[in-house]
DNA sequence: GGGCTGACGGTTG
DNA sequence: GCAACCGCCAGCC
């Protein structure tokens, strides 16, 4: 299995994460069948190509801190791109994980 | 081929 | 509750 293929199923689990939600670098590292390398994932976003337009910016760590990625164009460009998309913030900055981040099994009493 | 780095996560202090 | 350290995997020098 090459590893090439890991990085493809990052970039297509990030590029399946719809508007209003986000997902967590460990979580996309466990869909992608790695949940002890999260780093990996963070690396990919990294190293991702921008043709493929991937939504980085909903990609969060565990603390729903947005990464200290400023290329961007500030952290409070994503912040404002990600509340303009339905993404929920918290007085410190935050996002509300807890109402937007994403899970495959996407309860639809719980969206409205 | 070996070592360092990195957009993180969890545990310990 | 917050800060710091260790551990993890893949990429790059």
């Amino acid at each position: 299995m090459n590893h090439s293929n890991l990085y493809q199923k990052i970039y297509e689990i990030v590029a399946d994460i719809p508007e209003g939600r986000v997902a967590t670098y460990g979580q996309i590292a466990w869909m992608a069948g790695r949940p002890n390398a999260p780093r990996v994932v963070g690396y990919a976003m990294s190293r991702v190509p921008a043709g493929l337009n991937l939504p980085c910016h909903r990609v969060v760590n565990k603390s729903g801190k947005l990464a200290p990625y400023q290329v961007f164009g500030g952290e409070q460009f994503q912040r404002a791109l990600l509340e303009k998309e339905g993404v929920t913030f918290l007085e410190n900055g935050c996002i509300d994980l807890k109402k937007c981040q994403w899970s495959i099994y996407v309860p639809e009493e719980d969206m409205e």
